[in-house]
RNA sequence: GGCGGCAUAGCCAAGUGGUAAGGCACGGGUCUGCAAAACCCUGAACCUCGGUUCGAAUCCGGGUGCCGCCUCCA
């Protein structure tokens, strides 16, 4: 049974979809001016975990993130570089979906962008205005709060003590500071759309509303989204879509912490963000997707080179088991030793995705297998156990999803989805060649010269261990 | 000013009423030509002050420190 914190309750509750087998899921995607930092890639790891998890266990997930493609930032964009908004979109689009690619991120089954649903934008915008929620001025056409009795609910603010203290502008159109646009009188040389109200562009906060609307129906399961969100997007978001259908807009709302360096927000106004492309240069994919998973989604993620280094460490561990498993013999047998078993897993993600408490007890099973093999009592059905385990870890966590021998040999710029080795076949052929010249040395008892080989290797970043099948290597980083 | 979150060993991080998972690092051992890996053993932590309770890291209150939202933000 799948439990989730839901901020719109601040208590963690049993998970169950309005339909038996569908969920409907929405995640507020990027706004596609520049490439995306580990910040967008926590908050896409932490829902695809999510939307495998609900898949794993056997729902239909309907999945629906968006890009935002026209906004002031890539507007302003878009006029430094003397291109077209669409060149930019197009651009950073392309990014995200490497970038997505690269860390396993499973596509959504829809990825609209406001720019293809200004028609439904426009009609979401006219329903609202036709109910009275919304009021034109001078080609704006902004949402009236007042007049949404709950406003507020979702972050818990109230309006009054919003006003008081708050460093919202003030912006002489509205009637209320917190009074928010749904289209935007474009100005001069902006892109713009034909409305009821004149040219112009949908405000940020419509298009999540008009898109879920249209792609998923008036009320969605879970809608997602880092915590920076909460207020004032998706509290706006609720008004709208409220306001708009007359339904309940949504029954969970899940939301990602951040991550923090330094012991601050990583944000690109900070200056103290890594994209993920700067880090994937550096380190493999399915590392940074295990260090993004090794807290709870909700808690801050600290993020340091220290750390993540340790990751990879963690890693090997567990590959290093794998990789023993694959080697040894496994006596026949029915008997299965292992204590943990793939349910227990699921029964900690399921409780609200404690993906740390999971990874515990894939340690604790990493210790179980490696000291039956010890022992030699490692038997058929702890084999199929563990296989369940690591296809668990493969389909929903998204690591452990190469052969170990991938992993320990190639592990910088590996795709983390692919068992191909990139661009390492010279470099391999070196190392096995030293290999075999230290072997001769060592059956020659020449153990100086051996030792200087292995010297050698070492210092390139290369581990030679002699096992009883042989010398295998790996690379540390 | 308003609202909210966090504080667990050297570092990271679970646990949320019954006597502290896990990873990395450290120490001792087994194994090894030497290592590595693995296994075994070991040490080490619940910010502070009160309260509730037979019993609190876990609940309540005060304090201190840090962070976030209230403006675009994953």
């Amino acid at each position: 049974m799948l439990s989730l914190y839901n901020d719109l309750t601040r208590k963690k509750e049993k998970f169950y979809p309005i339909d038996k087998k569908k969920i409907r899921m929405y995640v507020c995607g990027v706004t596609v001016y520049d490439d995306c930092h580990i910040g967008h890639a926590r908050s896409a790891v932490v829902f695809d975990v999510l939307r495998r998890l609900l898949e794993y266990l056997g729902y239909e997930v309907i999945f629906v993130k968006n890009f935002t493609d026209i906004d002031d930032k890539i507007i302003k964009k878009a006029s430094q570089e003397g291109v077209k908004t669409e060149q930019i979109a197009e651009r950073y689009i392309k990014s995200y979906d490497e970038d997505a690619e690269s860390l396993s991120i499973k596509a959504p089954t829809y990825s609209p962008r406001a720019t293809d649903m200004i028609s439904q934008i426009v009609q979401m915008c006219k329903t609202l205005e036709d109910k009275g929620f919304a009021y034109s001025v001078d080609g704006d056409l902004f949402f009236d709060i007042k007049k949404f009795k709950s406003y507020g609910r979702l972050s818990g603010k109230n309006i009054v003590e919003l006003e008081a203290g708050s460093r919202v502008e003030i912006n002489k159109k509205k009637h209320h500071p917190l009074d928010f646009v749904l289209w935007k009188k474009s100005k001069s040389g902006e892109p713009k759309w034909q409305s009821p109200w004149g040219e112009g562009r949908p405000g940020w906060h419509i298009e999540c509303s008009a898109m879920s609307t249209f792609l998923l129906g008036p009320t969605l399961d879970i809608h997602g989204g880092g915590e920076d969100l909460i207020f004032p997007h998706h509290e706006n978001e609720i008004a709208q879509s409220e306001a708009a259908t007359g339904k309940p807009f949504c029954r969970f709302w899940v939301h990602n912490g951040f991550v923090v360096t330094g012991g601050e927000k990583m944000s690109k106004s900070l200056k103290n963000f890594w994209t993920i492309k700067d880090i994937l240069k550096l380190i493999p994919a399915e590392q940074l997707r295990y260090f993004l998973i090794t807290t709870k989604y909700r808690s801050p993620l600290k993020f340091n080179w220290d750390d993540v280094k340790k990751a990879k460490r963690a890693l090997d561990r567990l590959y290093g088991t794998l990789e023993r498993i694959d080697e040894y013999q496994a006596k026949s047998g029915e008997n299965c030793h292992l204590s943990i078993n793939v349910e227990n897993i699921v029964e900690k993600i399921s409780d609200d995705l404690n993906t740390p408490a999971a990874l515990g007890l894939l340690f604790d099973l990493s210790r179980e297998a490696n000291s039956l093999m010890e022992d030699g009592k490692f038997s058929k059905a702890d084999k199929q156990c563990f296989d369940r385990i690591v296809k668990f870890c493969s389909d929903v966590l998204g690591i452990l999803q190469m052969s170990p021998s991938t992993w320990f040999h190639n592990t910088i710029n590996v795709p983390i989805n692919s068992d191909q080795k990139a661009g390492m076949v010279s470099k391999e052929e070196e190392i096995e060649t030293m290999i075999k010249k230290r072997n001769n040395a060592r059956k020659e008892k020449n153990f100086k010269e051996a030792d200087r080989i292995r010297k050698l290797l070492s210092d390139k970043g290369i581990i030679l261990e002699d096992t009883a099948t042989g010398t295998k290597w790996k690379s540390i980083n």
